[in-house]
DNA sequence: ATTGTTTTTTACCATTTGGTAAAGGCACGA
DNA sequence: TCGTGCCTTTACCAAATGGTAAAAAACAAT
């Protein structure tokens, strides 16, 4: 029943992987997946065309390497949000971590964000498998804590999109937020501070005003 | 320094631009600028490639077309935010249609995205030109607005960003919102109340709670 | 019908692109 | 030092792609 012998892979293999993944990245998520060329991975990854193929099974196994490896971390902040925490506290934090993530690491959402708007073509099942499960458990968490009366009552579905679409928007519309705030750094702290407020705001006001 | 006679277009060619446009919206928003290819165009608009390039001046021509003709009406909701009406409704009524929009004209965010995301190469003059001095008039409105105190205090960029964000979530993520809900029409109802109290909430509440 | 103009098709072309074959280089243990 | 197996390069290729040339067809005006 066992597979392939799996050899453990060599230092060059482990460092050239990396190397590959680095360029995949900076290329797919500015390009889109159709848009990037293996000649542009391998330049940005300083090999050549053919030795890309030797470590990886062609384009779109690139890619959807990418996109899985990239998955986990992405979704690390949310699989944090702890039920011990405070409900607020914990859901803030979230947003927190999010925005910082939209900061520091834009490429990654961009990728995503290009994978998704055109279908997840290969990504689909990833997110039956992976994201779903998350989603599912965290938002069964949210509904608790709105049962018990600790947060303001609110869809957790929709809680969690606005979340996402919010702070995934500063990386994504980069080019659009920076033609329209020309400040340079974006107006992050204004940013940070107006996410905060806004959902701050939709999980303590007791009542939906008139 | 009159340029070219400029014949009036005759009817065909009004039809046969039209059906191009049709067309090139529904392949570039599915597969982003170079995703697309001008053979997809050609057959979803049921014509011959080289007519393609009959009537506009290659790929870049339609792409750039069709960004510019749907730039004025996906602005036209928020050049109708007026100083007149009532600051709470005039907002939440531009947060409604937004929401329309995206439940109706998917294809045109997902355009609009795709562009956005890999860096507006086709669109930066446009956005500096037509969509930066709409948004610097409505951010000066709301200012006054919040001065006056009608409205809870808010860094209107910030605010204007969240709406885009949220609203245009629903169409440009709509594969992952599919895979998370998976009732049919993808939780519309829901979707509208959660974005209507979020930002009334925003918009009313006086003060930020501790 | 005839002529001039607009529209469409057919047959190409050069470039780009994902991918392959096969030989050459290189490290490393015996 | 000599293989042996891992890594890399060179030289290709077939398909796809944006675009052109020019003839044919359709149409409009006389």
């Amino acid at each position: 029943m066992v597979g392939e012998p799996a050899k453990k892979p060599s230092r060059i293999q482990i460092r050239n992987r990396r190397r590959i993944m680095d360029a995949a990245l900076e290329v797919f998520s500015q390009h889109g997946y159709r848009g990037a060329t293996l000649d542009q991975i391998a330049d940005e990854a300083g090999m050549s065309k053919p030795n890309l193929i030797y470590y990886f099974d062609g384009k779109a196994a690139i890619h959807v390497a990418l996109l899985n490896a990239l998955m986990e971390e992405w979704l690390a902040p949310l699989a944090e949000m702890d039920e011990g925490g405070d409900p607020l506290n914990e859901i803030l934090t979230y947003v927190r971590r999010k925005m910082d993530m939209s900061r520091r690491y834009p490429r990654e959402s961009k990728l995503f964000a290009n994978e998704i708007i055109q279908g997840a073509p290969r990504m689909g099942p990833h997110l039956e498998t992976r994201l779903k499960p998350l989603f599912d458990e965290k938002c069964a968490l949210i509904r608790g804590w709105i049962e018990e009366g600790r947060l303001a009552p609110t869809d957790p579905q929709q809680l969690i999109f606005s979340i996402w679409a919010i702070t995934q928007h500063y990386a994504d519309f980069e080019a659009q937020v920076r033609v329209l705030i020309p400040n340079e750094g974006a107006g992050w702290d204004a940013a940070h501070a107006h996410v905060e407020t806004l959902f701050r705001k939709l999980l303590t006001s007791p009542e939906t005003p008139s």
